[in-house]
DNA sequence: GATGAATGAGTCTTCATTCAT
DNA sequence: GATGAATGAAGACTCATTCAT
C-alpha cells in the first residue's frame, strides 16, 4: 500500500534524494557556468543519475531553473532575515543595512539570480501560502516601516523593488566582475544610497 | 595594396556599407528576438550578405554583440546629452531627470544592452580616444557635477555607477515586462530615488 | 499453486480484469492517436495500472497491437455476421451487401487495423481452433457460396482476400481521409465492383 | 555571378549529387526496414554526408518521405506507361492489364508506397503543371476510355481509385509478404477482378 | 502478482564556423 | 573580397523495458 508520494517510506526517501541531487548539482553547475552553457547531459551526469531520471522530475530546463531560483532566493533571504533579527538592532535602517549585508554573502546565488531573476516570478511566489508564508511576513514588515515613514503604500512596494534591483545589480556586478570596483570599496557608498532611497 | 581599412575608396565604401548593413540587420534581430536566438544565418539574410561575408567583418558572434552594444549605446547616450542641453536646464538635478526620461525612450535598445551590459566594457570604451571623445565629456560633466556638490570623485563615480544599474534595470523591467507596474507609473518614484542618490 | 491462467477463481477474475482494461485503454488511445503515438505510459496510465503490470500480460507493444486487432476485428465480424443474418436476406449478393454495410459503421476500428491488418495473421487465427470457431464458419459459407457460382475455391478465397482489402482501403480512405470523397458517394459505386468481383 | 541555383555550374552539380545521393540512401533504407524504424542519422551516414547536410535539403523527415513518394510513384508510373504503349496493343483492357503487370514489378517502391500511399497527395501532384503534365495524360486517357464505355466522369475517377487501392494492396501482401499467396498465383484472379471493375 | 522509479540508447534538430571556388 | 555548401558537435527530449521492493 503507497501511503504518500514523497513521504516517509524508503522509496520515497530515495526518491527525494534524487530530486535533491538534480537541484543540487544544476545549482552548482548554473552558478558556475550558467544556465545557457549548461546541459542537461552536464546536470545528470554529476548528479549521478540516468538522463530519463532528470524528466521525472523536472517538465523541462525552465522548470528547473525556475523552480532553482525560487527556492535559492527564497531560503537566502530567509536565512538573512533569521539573522538580521539576530541581531536585536533597533532601528530599521540598520536593520534593512545588517539585511542587504548578510545577503550580499551568497556569490553563487547572486550570478544565477541575478539573469534569471523576474519580479512577477517573485511576487507569485510570494503569493504562494504554503511555501512562502515566512517570506511574506518580511516583505510586509519592511513595506509596513516605510508606510510608517509617511510613504504610500504603492510607493513602499516600488521603493522594495529598486532596492532589489540596484543591490542585486551592483553585487552582481562588483562581486563577481569586480566592476567597477570590489564589493568592499562599494558597499559604504550602496548603503548609503540605500538609505537614501528609504529616507526620501 | 590596401591603403586603410576604413577609407574614402570606393571598396573602402562598398566595404563600410556590408559592415553596416550587418550592424543594422543584427541590431534589429537581437533587439527584437534576443541575441540567443539570433542565429548568424537570420543575420546575413537580412543583410543581404552571405555567410562567409559575416566572418570577414566580425570575429564571431560575440563580436558583433559587444561592438552593438558599444556603438548603439554610446550613440543613444549622445542624443541624449545632446536634447538635454537644447533644453537649457538651470539645474544639475533637472538636466539629470530630464536626461533619463529621454534615454528611457529607445525601448529596444534597452532590451538589447540590458541582459548584456558590462560596465567594465563601458569605461573601456570610454578610455579609446577616437571614437568616444564626446561622450567622456559628459560623463566628466556629470561627475564633475557630484564633486560641486562636495562628493569625492571615487563616490561621484561609483554613483554615477550605481544610477546606470538602477534605471537600466528599473526601466528594463517596467518597459519590457511591465513588472512590477508600467514605467509610467515607476517614473515618479525612480526620479525621487535618483534625486535622492544625488543628493545624499 | 497456480491452477489456472484465465480461470474462474477471485485472483483470475483480477487478473482478467487488468488485462481487459489494459484492452480497452489500449484499444482507444491506437484508434484515436495512432499506435505509433501512444506511449505504455499513455495505456498504463488510463488503465490505472502501474507501468510494470503492463508486461505481465504483454510480452511487448508489438504483442498488444497484434492480439488487440485480432480480437477486435473478429468481434466486429461476428456481430456484422449476426446482424446480416437477421435480415433474412435471400440472395448472396444481397448478404454480402448489407454485411460490407455493416462492416464498415465500425470507424475505430477501421483506423487500427488498416495500418496493421495482415492477411496471415488473420488466417492463422481463424486455424485457432478455441477462439474462432464462428468466425471460421462465416468465411466458409462465403467461400461455399462463391463455390456454388462455379468459382473454385481458391480462386473464392482470394475473392475473399481481395474483397477485405478493396472495402478496407476505401473506407479507411474515404472515411477516415475523406479522400477522394465521402463514403457516402463512394459506396454505391463500391458495392458495383464488390458485386462485379463476385459475379466475374 | 551565381546565375542558377541547380543548374549547370560545377557547384550546381555537385549539390544536386548530394541531394540525388541522400534520395537513393533514404529510399534504399525506407525500402528495407520501413520509414519509421530509419533514422535520419542511418540515411546520412550511408549517403556519405554530415547530417547537417541533410537539413540544407529537406526540411524533415516527412520531407523527404513526401518527396521520395511522388517522385517514385511519379517515375514507375511513367515508365509503365511508356513500356505499355511500346506493346501497341489494341484494347483498352489489355492495355490496362499490361500496365499493371509492369506496375507490380518495382517491388521495393511498392513497400515505400503502400503505408504512405494517399490519394489526396496523388492528385495534387497531378495538378503540378510542371512535373506531372505526363502523368495527368495517364490519368485522362485511362478515364476517358471508361468514359467511352458509358461510365459517367466521377463514376470513372472512383473506379481508378479504386483499381489503384486494389492492386497495390493485393500486390504489397502478396509480393513483400507472401500473403495470402505469390503474386504469380493471385495474378490470374487480381486481372479478372480489375476487369470486372472496368467492365460493371 | 503489482508497483513505479530508473535507465540510457535513440531521435530529431540547430547552428557557429570553415573553406574550396 | 565574396560566396554558400558542408560540417559535425552539441543539445533537448522520448520511451520501451527492467528490476528491486
Amino acid at each position: 500500500m503507497t501511503r504518500d508520494k514523497s513521504g516517509s517510506s524508503k522509496v520515497g526517501e530515495k526518491k527525494r534524494k534524487k530530486e535533491t541531487e538534480l537541484f543540487s548539482a544544476a545549482y552548482e553547475l548554473f552558478t558556475t557556468k550558467g544556465t545557457q552553457n549548461t546541459a542537461i547531459d552536464d546536470i545528470v551526469k554529476r548528479a549521478g543519475v540516468a538522463k530519463g531520471t532528470f524528466y521525472l522530475y523536472f517538465k523541462d530546463k525552465y522548470d528547473i531553473i525556475n523552480r532553482l531560483i525560487l527556492q535559492k532566493s527564497s531560503q537566502v533571504i530567509k536565512e538573512a532575515v533569521e539573522k538580521t533579527e539576530e541581531q536585536k538592532l533597533d532601528r530599521f535602517e540598520d536593520r534593512t543595512l545588517f539585511f542587504i549585508n548578510y545577503f550580499k554573502e551568497n556569490k553563487l546565488m547572486l550570478k544565477l539570480i541575478n539573469k534569471n531573476f523576474s519580479w512577477g516570478l517573485f511576487r507569485r511566489a510570494l503569493r504562494n501560502p504554503e511555501q512562502y508564508k515566512e517570506m511574506e511576513g518580511i516583505v510586509e514588515i519592511f513595506i509596513g516601516n516605510l508606510v510608517e515613514k509617511n510613504m504610500n503604500l504603492d510607493e513602499a512596494e516600488l521603493t522594495l523593488f529598486m532596492i532589489f534591483e540596484l543591490v542585486g545589480s551592483v553585487c552582481y556586478s562588483s562581486i563577481i566582475l569586480e566592476e567597477p570596483t570590489t564589493i568592499d570599496e562599494i558597499k559604504p557608498i550602496l548603503f548609503k544610497k540605500v538609505l537614501a532611497m528609504i529616507s526620501y
